[in-house]
Order: structure tokens, then sequence, then C-alpha cells
DNA sequence: CGCAATCAGTTGTTGCGTCAACCAATGCGG
DNA sequence: CCGCATTGGTTGACGCAACAACTGATTGCG
């Protein structure tokens, strides 16, 4: 029974532990802040923002799916629970009439301008803020290396980046 | 109207995005690997590791959510399939009769066991082996303040790390 | 032209996590 | 001691995500 396994060593074994922490942490705090502020969890915050950042402010549900990594059925979901409450509306794509397109709202707008501040100030205090500028472009490098393993098609940081956090007013005007 | 919104700057937002992307992503490849292979979510993984860990591979469920990161429903739960499983086994505390310990049977280190090197592998492929030592460290670093704000008592990556990566062979034999 | 294969999306079912309610044991102040 | 708040843990109900199956539209190919 040889083991030709190559264990962690400390160094591997301590970075690796925080990431993993990190990565089971994040998520849970920027669902509270913003289900407590919004009532939107973060990927619907990232869905409606991805959307308004959309020319004419519409996107195709699978071009959604695939920017907020979700499989189509729960974009269906969580597409329909977005529309009952106004936030955005669908409808059929003239194109292809397979497809179906998804518009935000004004309602849906107001709402991100409105949870759009209070996110920003949560990742700030919770990442951006612990961090040096020069830290903040390791992160930057490391990040990319690690995702050109983990999203090769880069389906996610995509051009349009669809987490923006910038103001939302231009779309809003 | 004004807006004192600290906006993210372009190198900001750029890390940000990327760091979203990870948390994103890490958790499924993770589970999809150990699911595929073991049978097991990663959770549920980095819960039988703590246990065999532990002294006398015995912890109490209220130690093992906190280093898991889980709320005591949620690992109750768990805690009952891995049972049912014959992967762990839960009986009261002798001390505190209020509190259960868990312990973890031969199956259960056997699983762990066979499955610990294609985790390893795993963590390789998708981080470890896109970065230089010195990222390594850079991301040792940067986890680790971000984990001071998200994380303030420590509670993830206590001493004997719950997603330890080394062979399980001590416990084994 | 017609049929097969594929694509876009929706719907139903199953499994897991969260929340609230609950029970039992502990311990602490009177 | 006794009463009551607190701690440790389990259970049940509900919401969301994954998977599979299905409908309808489109493409490709003979």
């Amino acid at each position: 029974m040889t083991d030709d396994t190559r264990w962690l060593a400390p160094e591997e074994s301590a970075a690796w532990v925080r990431l993993v922490a990190l990565a089971e942490l994040l998520p849970g705090a920027l669902d509270a802040q913003l289900l407590r502020d919004a009532g939107l969890t973060h990927f619907e915050y990232g869905a409606l923002m991805a959307i308004a950042a959309a020319p004419s402010r519409t996107m195709r549900m699978t071009e959604l799916a695939s920017r907020t990594n979700a499989t189509l059925p729960r974009l269906s979901h969580v597409a329909k629970r977005l529309e009952e409450r106004g936030l955005i509306e669908r409808f059929p794509c003239p194109e292809d009439r397979r497809a179906t397109n998804a518009t935000i709202t004004r309602a849906g707008l107001a709402l991100i301008s409105e949870a759009a501040p209070g996110h920003v100030e949560t990742v700030r205090a919770n990442v951006l803020d612990a961090l040096a500028p020069e830290q903040l472009e390791q992160l930057y490098v490391i990040a990319g290396a690690v995702l050109a393993r983990l999203d090769p098609d880069a389906r996610l940081s995509a051009t349009s980046c669809q987490f923006s956090e910038g103001p939302v007013d231009h779309v809003v005007a």
C-alpha cells in the first residue's frame, strides 16, 4: 500500500485553511447584510445588477445564468420570484422565440440603488479596509490565477462585471 | 440627495469581483469532487476530519458546530445522517448530561482515509499549484486580515484545524 | 421538404439549511 | 433547597438549489 499522495506542507495547509474559512464565511456575511437591509440575497442583488448594467437593461436568461454562475433552472425560479415582486419583467425574445429576455423595472432599479451603498459599506468593512493597496493588487493576481483553473472560460468575471459596485444613478436617471 | 458613499475604485472593484467569483466557485468544486468520489459533501468531510483529529476521536456537538461554522440545528441534522450511514456515533456526555459527544467510527475513518488523497489532489489542482510560494504567503496574510474581520473569535481556523489535509493513518493505525 | 438533434426555458421532486419551538439538564440567586 | 433563566441539543416546517423530465422553437442534414 504505497501512498504517493503529496500531502500539504505546513505553509500550504495554513494558507488553504484560511482560504476555505474565507470562502465559507464571506457569502453568509454578504447575504446577511443584503437580506436584512434590502430583502435580497447576494445572488439576487448580483442578478439585478447584471441586468441593470446590460445594454437597454435587458438580458437573456441563458447569458444571465452564465454570468451569475447559476444553473438555468435555478435562475428560472429566482426570476419568477423577482417578477412576482415586480423587480423584473420577462418577455419572449423577438429574434429567437425560444429565448426569454429579462428587464429590470423601475422598482428594481430603485431597490438596488437603495441597497448599493450599504452593500459597498459591508464590502469595505469586511474586506477592502483590511487590505493595503499592495495587498489588493496581490489579491487580484492570486484570485486571477486560481480562477484560471476554476473558471477557465471566465464566465464569471466577464467584461461588464455583474457584481459591479459602482453607483447605479446613470441607469436610474 | 447627497451621496457620501465611497464607491469602489477600479482596482478595488477588480479585486473584489475576483474574490467574489472565487468564493462562489470554490465550494462547488470541492463538493463536486468529494461527492463524486466519496459521497461526502465538503462540510461532512470537514466535520469527520475534525472529529478524527480530536483527542480520543470524540468531540462535543457544540464545539464541532463552532469549528465547522455550522449552526447547531444544521450540525444535528448532518450528524443524524452520518450516524445513519454508520460513519459516526453519538452518545450522551457523562459529565454534562445535556451534552452529546460524537465519535467517528472505523467505517468513518476508513472513508476519510480513502477520500483524503483525492481531495488533496483537487486542492492542488485548483488552487495551490496555481500559486508561487510567495503568493502562498501573501494569500495567508491577506486571508488572515480578512478573517480578523469576518471571524473575530477565530472560531474556524482553530488550533487543530478541522480541514486538516494531512494523512489520517495515525488515527487509523 | 421533413425529420432528428439540439437549444432555451419551465416545472416538479428531492435534499439540505435556517428558523422557531421545544425538551432536558445545569446553575445561580434568593 | 426552590424557582427561573441559561445552556445543549433535537425536531418539524418552510425556503431555496440541484437534478430530471418535459414543452416548444430552431437548426442541420439527408
